[in-house]
DNA sequence: CGCATTTCTTAATCTAGATTAATGCACCAC
DNA sequence: GTGGTGCATTAATCTAGATTAAGAAATGCG
């Protein structure tokens, strides 16, 4: 098997990144990561012996994330491929969403995850209850209320 | 195609349920959710059209989240099934435990996250300094110390 | 239609966690 | 050894969003 050592404080992939890998960790200890634009780090995942290392499964945009190596790592390397069958085609997606998810969760005021959720969603906000909206954002109707008009009043 | 028909305020799975299944929509709305120990309901994800819904997709585990019908719906309904090559095996674990993530992240103060942390990685929480694990629960450092000690001392 | 139920908004108060800042430690490199 | 750099802790203050409560608007249903 083709696996390469990684040293402690070594670089994978940056945000921005185009063709990325796929990492399977055979030892030591991985970790995924965003840096927001005030500058502060988000860790995605750890990935210890075991874990698999990826983003942007789907398509080959530029990466969200970074990866770096915590404890001196063995790794498998392979090339993103393409998803040809439409079932794998969606949990491959739904991983994406996820992942997007996630960042916004720990990241984004409240006021900006609804903006990411009408841009992403606009069909949904139309379809469902503001409450739901405030629901999907982990905040309380209440608050979304607040922000939507708070936001508002400084157009 | 063995489609079915499902109206709206319907409910297609309970927390707690067994053998659930994976409904593929359509057409129409769905939508999966859980409620805390606090009674507030805490919405996953919405599914329109094109979308998959499933929970627990790997094993025949108790589901974690109710799926209910937002808007009269079409679906198909597939059982699930136990991914055998331990690529797609991965993917679905990676699955399960994003879902959990964002539970948390929307349901959970600090110092649950930290226990759920704390009992699901007993491991890495002596590999990484004390500010990754807080980057990773999405709180600062300061408020990881502060929650800990409050923990303590309450015991 | 009219009544009930749910949804949305506003406002007052409260609190978990952020921010800022200072101190003490451990670990290296020199 | 000494100085530097990163990590953890504590404390004071601040703020985004929670909670509670009430009223207004919308929706559904007999």
């Amino acid at each position: 098997m083709d696996s390469i050592t990684v040293n402690k404080g070594q670089i994978l992939q940056r945000k921005g990144d185009l063709n990325t890998k796929v990492y399977l960790v055979e030892s030591g200890l991985l970790r995924s990561y965003t840096i927001d634009e005030k500058g502060r780090e988000h860790i995605f995942m750890f990935a210890p012996k075991g874990w698999i290392v990826a983003d942007n499964l789907s398509a080959d945009e530029p990466a969200d994330l970074f990866i770096d190596v915590l404890e001196e790592a063995v790794l498998v390397v392979k090339e993103k491929q393409i998803e040809s069958e439409p079932h794998l085609q969606k949990m491959v997606n739904g991983l994406g969403v996820l992942q997007k998810r996630v960042i916004m969760l720990m990241s984004a005021s409240a006021i900006e995850r609804y903006e990411h959720f009408v841009n992403t969603y606009p069909d949904i906000v139309q379809r469902v209850p503001q409450r739901m909206i405030a629901s999907y954002l982990g905040i309380t109707p209440e608050a979304l209320s607040k922000v939507k008009s708070e936001w508002l009043a400084n157009r």
